[in-house]
DNA sequence: CAGCATCCCGTTTGATACTG
DNA sequence: CAGTATCAAACGGGATGCTG
């Protein structure tokens, strides 16, 4: 992987154009979708619920998800397996058992993640100056 | 950072798990904000071409983002700018000139997404595979 | 217990027209 | 050229009731 301590915003840079040149204009939809999919209020609270206890039933998600809906747990349940970050095994008993757990790509996502989330711990504080002074300038004008 | 092939799941899911606990109730509303913005239509997009141009001006903007239109345009750019993402140049002339420029935590979310990048390229196959596979399989069904 | 169908609302996105 | 205002469509998300 990118030890990113050690190469300056100049490789960055050129890395991160590299990186989306290779993606074509079709996956550069794909690019955004997974944001835009990891961004959805649950999806994420899902892949690491389940990285983190290996396999959940769906009654078990929507405890650890605490506050989610069995129409949106279903529904990201649904969109994360048609991305093929998870796995939906029906056991087919009487009564109902159905348990979700990673794939390999699911996991890579969780991988994936982890630089973006230790960054955003740590500039949390930054983010809300940024936001403070954004706000306290529609006073002053500029 | 993480030098991500040489610890195994488990380590990035005691990290997942670790990071997920920094961060407050608050901090992970912060989280998937970061989310949601980085998955809008244009932002990424915004990110990307500022990282790489260095400054753009808002129709150089538009041009290099071609279909976006100036009402997305702008709004993503105040997004991002109250994100303290990019910061805003007006240099208030007659004809109206505004550039656009990253600020070091808009580098650092350049720095941040990576690896995700790596990950969704190296992986675009797999989501499309897996896409096919759930749309195929819903007609055999069971 | 798992999941689907229906109705409903707020936000995001976009096309168009207008201002300085 | 940069930005705003308005209107309409698409989607995410939620409450409730029903099925197997």
């Amino acid at each position: 992987m990118i030890p990113i301590d050690e190469i300056s915003f100049d490789e960055v840079i050129a890395r991160s154009q590299a990186a989306c040149e290779a993606l074509s204009d079709e996956d550069d939809g794909l690019k955004r979708e997974v944001l835009a999919h990891a961004g959805n209020r649950w999806s994420l609270g899902i892949v690491h619920a389940l990285g983190v206890s290996g396999t959940l039933r769906h009654a078990e998600l929507a405890r650890q998800l605490d506050g989610v809906t069995q129409r949106m747990l279903t529904r990201s349940l649904r969109q994360l397996e048609r991305d093929g970050l998870i796995v939906r095994h029906d056991h087919r008993e009487v009564p109902p058992r159905v348990d979700y757990t990673l794939t390999a790509l699911g996991r890579g996502l969780l991988i994936g993640m982890m630089p973006l989330w230790t960054w955003v711990i740590d500039n949390a504080a930054a983010f809300r100056t940024a936001r403070t002074r954004f706000d306290q300038r529609g006073d002053g004008g500029g």
